[in-house]
DNA sequence: TTCTTTTGTAACAATGTTGTAACCCGTTTG
DNA sequence: CAAACGGGTTACAACATTGTTACAAAAGAA
């Protein structure tokens, strides 16, 4: 963190910590690292069932987190009148330029991961 | 996440996977990210009150994720036989490479509070 | 006609997490 | 003697989150 950030940091008004604080709340949220991890692997279209899949947790989960991850404009919903319903979900743009830290932040788990074996 | 990654992250075992999950369960947890900001922010060792004051949170919380961060090897705790006492939290080198992941999550964070104002 | 599929939502009970208040240590100050 | 400091811990009540179950919709297959 550049010295002007942490500045910027320590003299924020209210309203921008708040922003922050509600941008740090989401990223905490249970799976939410782990979903954003499956759909930064592969930047391909992804469907709901297998992000479900991929992070093992209850379709109310992954619906809320999915529906939270849109609310802050980080995925885009794209739903298919197919039978039975398809519905894809992607990363925006703004989510993208977070995948450099997420991806490095990955990286670091693993490798603890596997020191820990 | 290269494509050996993200192999290495399919085939991973089981006991592999749960260490991958215990560290984003940790990183998930309340405030976590805070303690890392502010401790990140300044490198040098931070006491107990002033993370308190700077995360903005109970006693109980702040003393609960600082143990979970020293039971994970993250931070070093040191206590000195001062009167009232005086503890100072200091990151470890494997925390300290993961600062590069955090730092630039931050900055990102930063932005988005800026934009969203 | 009934079953099946995907993608959810609603209600609710169980579980997990948080803050609050009280209290501990040990020494110095009033 | 009593209060006060920093750095916690404990108990507990309040609150938040989770998974489970049930349900829906729409159309094609059995």
């Amino acid at each position: 963190m550049s010295q002007l950030q942490s500045q910027r940091m320590a003299s924020m008004c209210d309203s921008a910590r708040s922003h922050v604080d509600d941008l740090l709340v989401l990223l905490s949220k249970s799976k939410m690292l782990n979903i954003l991890y499956v759909m930064n692997c592969d930047p391909t279209p992804i469907r709901f069932s297998e992000i479900k899949k991929r992070v093992n947790s209850s379709s109310t989960t992954v619906a809320r987190r999915l529906g939270e991850l849109e609310a802050h404009g980080l995925v885009t919903r794209t739903a298919y009148a197919t039978v039975p319903a398809t519905v894809e979900y992607t990363l925006t743009e703004d989510a993208i330029a977070l995948q450099p830290s997420l991806e490095s932040m990955f990286e670091w788990v693993l490798n603890r991961a596997d020191n820990a074996l």
